[in-house]
DNA sequence: ATGCCGGGATGTTCCCGA
């Protein structure tokens, strides 16, 4: 079974990219995150040709999440338990389902903007909530996949250099300690392999040449239950779904699809 | 050269992304 998650940064502009890359890559169950769209202008129909199942949940400008599926979509929920508002609203960041025998969770943790943010706070909020929810769902007897955009680099070595962010976001020991509670909680982390230099960044810069130059930040992870992660037979950053295109199509993403594959 | 950001609405400029 072949599991990916996907920060697509609009799934209309990019739904060329999205069916191509389904068609390339075969995941059985995609998690996407930052569509930008209301959730009436998912393209379903497409999606659905394209043999999967699809629950999605937009609000229209920002956030966004879906779960596509060839192997079943089932008991499908949005939004954490206790998930905190922004701006007095849940925003769509988080959606589950089980798929194949799986419970999985796609996931879009906030920015964050600035330490000094409001945002920075509603991050850490929203991943002690993330955290509660990790608890609840281990509970349950499928093995448990959590992936998506975290917003969150988890080493020094997850960035293409530290010491440009000394007062950013991303990296703070806040930020980490959110990371480590959910392995308190018993999910392991699975690590993809890169497959160009040494460090598999999944996210790059639309700026600065940050793509080629391979300024990137490793910050869309997968955690998964003890039954999961040991199930893993490979794991990927599919650098090639970051490169621009011909002259006259869509860019790319900013973000690269993070694949897994699992034995269960 | 993979090559100097992209997408949206608040719209011809600004906010946001990380």
């Amino acid at each position: 079974m072949r599991i990916a998650t996907w920060n697509v940064n609009n799934v209309v502009t990019r739904t060329e990219r999205l069916l191509a890359w389904l068609a390339s890559a075969q995941p059985d169950v995609l998690c996407l995150q930052e569509l930008k769209v209301p959730t009436e202008q998912v393209p379903v129909a497409e999606i659905e040709a394209a043999g999967y199942a699809v629950a999605a949940r937009g609000d229209g400008r920002w956030n966004g999440v879906a779960i596509l599926s060839r192997v079943g979509l089932d008991d499908v929920t949005y939004d954490l338990p206790g998930q905190p508002e922004w701006d007095g609203v849940v925003e769509p960041r988080a959606m589950a389902a089980t798929c194949g025998g799986v419970r999985i969770w796609s996931l879009y943790v906030p920015n964050g903007r600035t330490v000094e943010d409001p945002h920075y706070a509603y991050k850490l909020e929203w991943l002690a909530a993330l955290r509660d929810t990790a608890v609840a769902e281990l509970a349950r007897p499928e093995p448990l996949a959590i992936l998506g955009d975290f917003n969150v680099a988890p080493t020094d070595a997850d960035v293409w250099d530290i010491a440009k962010f000394e007062t950013s976001t991303h990296v703070t020991t806040a930020e980490r300690a959110a990371l480590t509670a959910l392995e308190d909680a018993g999910l392991v982390e699975v690590m993809p392999r890169a497959l160009k230099y040494d460090v598999p960044f999944t996210f790059w810069d639309y700026r600065q040449l940050a793509f080629p130059k391979n300024t990137g930040m490793r910050i869309d992870l997968v955690y998964g239950s003890s039954s999961f992660a040991g199930a893993v037979t490979d794991a990927y950053v599919d650098r090639e779904a970051r490169k621009p295109g011909t002259k006259g199509t869509p860019p790319p993403s900013d973000h690269a699809p993070l694949v897994v594959d699992v034995e269960l």
